[in-house]
Parts: C-alpha cells; sequence; structure tokens
DNA sequence: TTGTGTTCCGCAATCGATTGCGGAATGCTT
DNA sequence: AAGCATTCCGCAATCGATTGCGGAACACAA
C-alpha cells in the first residue's frame, strides 16, 4: 500500500489540500466539523506527514549529526545514547555516521550531513585528520558544529569537554594523597588533544605537590600495546607501586597483563584510571577511577546545541566536571 | 551563507534549472562545454543537492532505521556500526532510534520512521513488546523487516539470528567433553526468544548425551541479580563445578562474585559463557566462550535487506553460525 | 528551396506539505 | 432590506530537484 498524502485525504472529502493541512493541525479557521471529519479519516487511513516534503518546504529538517571514529565504543556510544534521547524528546532525529578513523570517510560523512541539511552537528574528529575545510563548509552554512572528545586546536569553535585537565590533577592528587612514591603511567594516542591534556596536567601535579614522586609516562595506541608494555614493566627490576591508565581502552591492556602475572591489586600494585564506568566496576576490587561519563557529556552537549540553535551563541567550551569513583584499587 | 540550489546556479549561469541539473549527472543531452562551466560552478558554489527534494522527488529516500532497546550496549552497537559501514558505502543512511525497551517509546520511534519513509527496518523488539500494529503498518507500506536478537513469535516475518539453538548446544557439548557433572547455568530474562531457545537446546543437550549431568537453570534479569545468585550459590554446601552464562550481561555479574570470593578459575570453578566477545577476554585466564558477533550478524541483515529491497524476498530465518572461543576458564 | 537529422536545451508537471491572501456564505445589526 | 463582520475554506505560489516531451537552431543532402 501506498502511504496517504493530503491530497488522497482531500479527494475522498471533497476538500481542499490546504483546509486538510490546516484541520490537521488545529488551525482556527477550520470548523470543529469538518476538523473531526478530517481527523477521524487521517486516522483510519493511517497518515503520517512525509518527512521530506514538510523538511523541504519548512527548510527545517530536525535532523543532527553525530560524526564518530565508531560507534562501537562504550564511550562514544553512551555519548550517542544520551544524544538521541535527550533528541527525541525534543522533537529532533539524529543520523550517526562513523569515520573509521578515517579523514576520507569523515569529509565523505560531513558531506552527507551537508547533503542533507542537518541542522547541528557533534563532532569528534579523527585523530588524523588534517583539513578542516569540510567543517568550515558547515560554519558557512550557519550549521553549528559542537565538538567533543578529540577537538581541533582552533579558535572560536564549539566544544565539550571532559574536564580532562581536571581529571589528570584529580588523578594524581588521588595518587598523591595515597603516598604512592613510583608512578607508571599508560597515555593513549599522543596525536589526541584528551591525550595531551591528560598528561600535562597530570604531570604538572606532581612537580607542584609532590616533586619527590617518580613517574613515567609511557604511549599505547592499544589495548594489546598497553598489555605488552605491562608485560614488559614487571620483568624489570625496578617496579613502580601505582599504574596509572589514561583510558577504558589502556586500563583493558594493562588488567590483563597484571591479571597474567597474578599481580594482586593493591597490595603489589594500586591502579587507578580515567574511565567510563563500564570496565573499572568488572575487576575485583574494582578498580579506582576517575569518572568521565559520556552520557552526560551528551547531556552537557545537547543543552549547548539547543542554546546555539536558539541564536543564544555561547562560544568557547564547555567543561563537565568529572567525579573520583573509589573503588579498592589503591 | 544560504545553501546554494540549481536555481541560483541556473540564473547566474543564463541556463534552465533543467539543463543544469542534466549537466550535472552527464546526461547525453549536455553539451561538454555546458557541462563543463555548470561543473565548474558547482563546485565553486559547494553545491549540494538537497536530500530532501531529492527524495520527495525520486520517492527514495535511501534511509534504513534500526530499532533496538538502547545503543549502549555492546552487542547492538556492533551490529548498529557494521549496518552504518555496510550502509554508508551502498549509498544508504541510517537512522537509529532507540526503544528504553518501553513499548510506547518503541512505538512513538516506529512513526518516526514512517514519517521519515525509511526504505527498510532492522528492529530488535523490546521484551515487553505485546502490539504488532505499528509493524503491520510497516508491512502495508511494503517496506521490508528484518527482525534480530529478539524476535516476535509470529509467521511470514523476515529475521536473521544467532545460532542460538545451536550456542546452546555447544556450550552444553563443550561442558560435557570436558567431564563436568555438575552445571549451574545463569540465563536472563524468560521472555526474550533468545533465552528461551538456548534454554531448550542447553538443557535438551544434556539430557540426550549426559542425562547423569546435574542440570541447574537459574535467571537473572540483570548483571546485578546474576551477582546476588552467585553469591547465595557460593555459600550453599553443594557446590557445581561449572557455571554457564547466558550472556555478557549474567557474565559479568558471575564473575564480579567469583572474584570477590576468590574462586578460581578453572581449579575451583570452570566457567562458560555465550558472548559477543570483549568481555570475556578481560579476564585471566580468559573465558571460554560460544561467540554471538554483533558485527557478524549486522553484515548478514544487511546482506537480507538488500535482497529483501530488490524483490528476491527471501523469507524466513537467516542464521549466524556460532563459533567457540577457547579460553582457559574450563 | 525543401526535407530529414542531429544537437542542445527549456517548458512545465510532479513529488507532498505549508501558508498568505482573497472570497463566498452566513449571521447579526439597525 | 441593506450593510458589515465573522466564519470557513480554496487558489496558487513555494521549497529544490527530476524528467517526458517538444522545439529551436543548425548541418547536410537532394
Amino acid at each position: 500500500m501506498e502511504s496517504s498524502t493530503l491530497k488522497k485525504i482531500a479527494e475522498s472529502l471533497g476538500l481542499s489540500i490546504s483546509t486538510v493541512s490546516r484541520a490537521l493541525k488545529n488551525h482556527p479557521d477550520i470548523s470543529a466539523n469538518t476538523r473531526q471529519k478530517v481527523v477521524d479519516l487521517a486516522q483510519a487511513l493511517d497518515y503520517e506527514p512525509n518527512a521530506n516534503a514538510v523538511h523541504l518546504r519548512t527548510r527545517n529538517s530536525k535532523l543532527l549529526g553525530v560524526l564518530v571514529p565508531s560507534i562501537s565504543n562504550y564511550f562514544y556510544e553512551s555519548f550517542i545514547s544520551s544524544i538521541e534521547e535527550e533528541g527525541r524528546k525534543n522533537g529532533y532525529s539524529v543520523l550517526i555516521l562513523q569515520s573509521g578513523n578515517e579523514p576520507e570517510v569523515e569529509s565523505e560523512n560531513l558531506k552527507l550531513f551537508r547533503q542533507n541539511r542537518i541542522i547541528g552537528l557533534f563532532a569528534c574528529i579523527s585523530s588524523q585528520t588534517k583539513d578542516f575545510s569540510g567543517f568550515a563548509k558547515m560554519d558557512d552554512l550557519e550549521t553549528p558544529v559542537i565538538f567533543f572528545d578529540n577537538i581541533p586546536n582552533l579558535n572560536a569553535i564549539h566544544s565539550v569537554c571532559l574536564a580532562d585537565t581536571q581529571a589528570g590533577i584529580m588523578a594524581a592528587e588521588t595518587i598523591i594523597l595515597k603516598k604512592k612514591r613510583q608512578v607508571w603511567a599508560v597515555f593513549g594516542d599522543k596525536q589526541l588533544s584528551i591525550t595531551q591534556k591528560r598528561l600535562r596536567s597530570f604531570l604538572e601535579t606532581f612537580h607542584k605537590l609532590a616533586p619527590a614522586t617518580q613517574v613515567q609516562p609511557v604511549f599505547a595506541i592499544s589495548s594489546e600495546e598497553a598489555r605488552n608494555h605491562t608485560n614488559h614493566l614487571l620483568l624489570s627490576p625496578n617496579q613502580p607501586d601505582t599504574i596509572f591508565c589514561m583510558s577504558d581502552e589502556i586500563l583493558m591492556g594493562v588488567m590483563k597483563s597484571l591479571q597474567e602475572n597474578k599481580v594482586s591489586i593493591p597490595e603489589q600494585m594500586a591502579v587507578i584510571a580515567i574511565s567510563n564506568g563500564l570496565i573499572p566496576k568488572l575487576y575485583h576490587p574494582e578498580i579506582t577511577y576517575v569518572e568521565t561519563s559520556g552520557y552526560k557529556l551528551g547531556k552537557l552537549a545537547f543543552v549547548k546545541m539547543m542554546s546555539c540553535l536558539s541564536e543564544k551563541i555561547v562560544q568557547g567550551e564547555s567543561i563537565l566536571e568529572s567525579v573520583l569513583v573509589e573503588g579498592g584499587s589503591l
């Protein structure tokens, strides 16, 4: 069956299309009598307005875009989930595209977003992105872009961030409070803005508050690499008393190694992480972590988007405070 | 800046809209000379066809829908990721909505899908869904629906499934091969079709191949409940030698308890699960599991969708074979 | 010059819904 | 009964792109 249209309803009822349209949206010009007839028939025919036609005519797609490297990631998925939820409540649909961390796919995706005339975009850029012309075009079209997580190093952009700096500080302070002396700190991809922020604040905090602490940062771009690094570490004579993991990805690799090597936590080794929340709770004792909630970040981003769309433009960065969640790993 | 249209290009060039349209799609009626001028200007103006207008006119939205209880779930997210990836390669966009397991939201979502004139839907129904009229309407509109994971108990539908029955059998056989005698099996929500299938085949396999084995099924609708059940179990005098977990959700709860109680795996207790793959690999030893890949299921579902759309209607259920992934937990 | 073919392009309808404007019909006043 | 205000509804343009059909312009042959 073809889906029904205003035209069909109008013809069956001997009314004009405009009358039917108005009846369905309670326009005062239409008598209660006529309105009722229209509403009844529309119901019977399962009339659903064609979103494409509405959007074309009203020039408002009610569509938001989300660009992420991958949907399949606990952090992004909770962010997306949050946006979708909030969006639906407010009458927006959400178009989600993943770049696979490839700039070319990313720019294809931006093109798709433009073709679909999205009215706002949430974007986490790939770590490789050098060319921002795709995003500049969104600007030209006056489509607000809210960057999150990994954000470009540009001025005059909107972004929402986890309190990366604060998270680094908080993790460091927690370690210092526990009077740890030798810290091995595993970070992710050096290219990412979040890595840089977390690294800097983490190190600086030690410099300021506990300069005697030995802090050795290492980098791993995957869970597997973190695991290998840790295996190596455990073979070396000079063992730290604490391991810090910058992300869930890293934490998973490190924990794998610690378990394999039967390192008991927190007796032989303290562990602390920055995490979205799921992974730390899988272990016993639960890992102490600084929470970076994708879900909450999504809510914050959505609010920012709404204010951008209503012209109350609040440029700059909004920051989501982080929270320490104590487990028993430190 | 307003986005540019065929009309604007046509006016600047002193051509008609139709000529511009044809030039941009290499219609033979247009001379190379004219075509080049048009293409150049279009490029300069960043012309992007308005998807709404195109879809309205061509009556093809190139939009696929995905309905899931929650995006924020490792299984669904890998399914979605797979659909999006495959979709984009084939020129489709994907609209994703989550029901939160509430039938009302689900039916709202179906409405949105209809309004957006999606041309195909992938749906995992909520466990509470009793009223299928929303899906029937999709049928009326000749929009193919491919159910996955939790599928309704109806005839004449398309669906793709993990080989739930086979997975139950495979898990049971593996346990039998290891000569285990007393199995405690934790299943999820009884309402779900997958629970029923896995339960039945699991039990039947023992009946047939090793009737002497004691198998005790229990049910838990959340990770937390699985954990509590396990805690109780470990206090009782009669301990099983093997725990089977029907899903990742269950596995997480069970493992939490086993770790808390310092039960060594596999010495004191063997563990086997049915899983999407991430969780079992977090532990040491890694948990042996029967793989149910959301990613692979997505690929399968997409192929089925394509054949539905090209009228080669293959009604019925497609099944994704499961694979045993051996860890060291049994 | 007339006829037959090409080449290249524009007219106009169409997809489905929205909306400003104007007009017919009715009721009410005096 | 004539005048005026309401009430209720339709005409037609519009959003942007697609496409069948017809027609102008030109070339070439007879």
